[in-house]
DNA sequence: ATTATAATGTGAAGAAAATCACAAAATATG
DNA sequence: CATATTTTGTGATTTTCTTCACATTATAAT
């Protein structure tokens, strides 16, 4: 049976991200090495949390010593598979579509868009890098350039449809940017993007952030009071 | 001190978001009540956590009757402030930018974009609803439309100068769309949104999969062999 | 009206994640 | 070379999150 496969990023693979960020950036200024508190510093989590990821994802360093960037970034490029290309395909090319299509940073990750495609012949004129196809020339291209991980930035009526006919043609992974969670079978990984979620709770987060402070407020006043 | 302000989405945040966008569908099929192992099959999580949820953030249904579906959204609406409407500026109109200013959901949802802006000079040519202005302009638009909510969408090298003039301005919430985890007080809520994150993550975690599945696959081997 | 049934709400139990704290190891210092 | 210092790595502890289990209550059936 297709369920929804519940797929949530783990918080400490998401922290590796942050850390593997920050050492290309101390790398880019020529720093070869790295302490625990450091990341720490520059990720906003503590020196503990960064040594138990380590420990988790099978990082280790030398005592005193800490780090090694290099040999810290080739053993996350391991983790991450990284060694190898990945070849993706997106399907709508629409405003958002073509804003990904773009994005020179996936390339720069070793994650190619190999193909687009969209069922809007006009879309299919687009010219660029990549191709703009038919729908219907989806498993040609799957195929040829055994694609495994796909985009989906159709509308959100289409998104399942389309779910469905990649999953067919062999897709094990997917990003969906339609606000839609997309029901597949469980060896298939979902990753349900929602934007628009993201920034409302940007907004949660402020209203919270801003009735603590008028409660803290509060306290001070009272303690004031007492004096 | 400016730092790095370690902000997570709380996973039951995220899952209320996922009740939601449930519950609007069930609205639109002409579904009245809801039971908490409806929401639970449809978001892929547990009747219990459904439960827990809605306690956690005061919801209350009646026993037996389930949940009214009206009611339910009525106090969802209150929690994240879609009483009244939240005015938000976008900085940087580039193909991410153009695409988000283009997205409708957002004004769906009272989040109105009601300005962007732009270094380039010909980006503020752009014509379309939302206006496309040079930043010296951010205090002006920011003061007149009380806005409390920015989108970055600028290159990874601007993203922290612009995240400090907004800071400057009063802003309390960020999403920011570059990959550079933002430095900011610690009152001014940052989303750090990392799409080339979110896509490597569906690789790892398909190749974890992959790597399981073998795995599994040996196992079965093995048992089959005992016989 | 009484009884049976079905769903909620929440303490308790269990699991997972984060923090603490310190022994072990590597480097620096004298 | 011996000692001091610094940082790692990981068990122990605490905190947070999830699942379990069942008393409670609203509805349905008889
Ligand atoms: N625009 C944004 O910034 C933004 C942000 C977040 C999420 N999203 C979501 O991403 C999706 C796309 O948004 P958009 O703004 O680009 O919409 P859009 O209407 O501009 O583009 C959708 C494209 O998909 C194509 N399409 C429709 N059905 C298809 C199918 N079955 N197969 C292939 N192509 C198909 C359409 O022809 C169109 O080109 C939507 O689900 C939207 O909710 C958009
Ligand atoms: N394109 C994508 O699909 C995508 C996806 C994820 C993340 N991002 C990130 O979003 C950001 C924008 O990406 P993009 O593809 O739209 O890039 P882009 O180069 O197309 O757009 C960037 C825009 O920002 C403007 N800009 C630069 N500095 C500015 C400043 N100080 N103030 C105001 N405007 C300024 C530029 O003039 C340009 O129009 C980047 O950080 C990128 O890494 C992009």
């Amino acid at each position: 049976m297709k369920k929804i496969t519940k797929y949530v990023i783990k918080n400490s693979l998401k922290r590796i991200f942050l850390y593997r960020a920050c050492l290309v950036r101390l790398k880019m200024m020529g720093v070869e090495k790295v302490f625990s508190y450091t990341l720490a510093n520059e990720t906003g989590v503590t020196s503990d949390q960064v040594r138990k990821d380590f420990s988790e994802f099978g990082i280790r360093g030398n005592k005193r010593g800490g780090y090694e960037i290099d040999e810290l970034l080739g053993k996350m490029e391991k983790i991450f598979h990284r060694n190898k290309d990945h070849n993706i395909v997106l399907i709508g090319m629409g405003n958002l579509g073509l804003a990904l299509s773009k994005y020179q940073r996936f390339v720069q990750r070793n994650m190619n868009i190999v193909a687009t495609f969209d069922i809007d012949p006009f879309k299919q004129k687009i010219r660029s890098d990549i191709p703009v196809y038919s729908p219907d020339r989806m498993k040609e291209i799957i195929d040829r350039f055994r694609v495994r991980i796909a985009i989906i930035a159709v509308p959100e009526v289409s998104a399942q449809e389309v779910c469905d006919d990649l999953v067919r043609l062999g897709i094990k992974g997917i990003i969906n940017f339609a606000p839609q969670l997309l029901k597949a079978p469980p060896e298939v990984i979902v990753n349900n993007v929602n934007l628009c979620d993201e920034l409302e709770s940007v907004i949660y987060y402020v209203h919270k952030q801003i009735k603590a402070d008028g409660q803290k407020n509060i306290e001070l006043l009272y303690r004031d009071m007492k004096y």
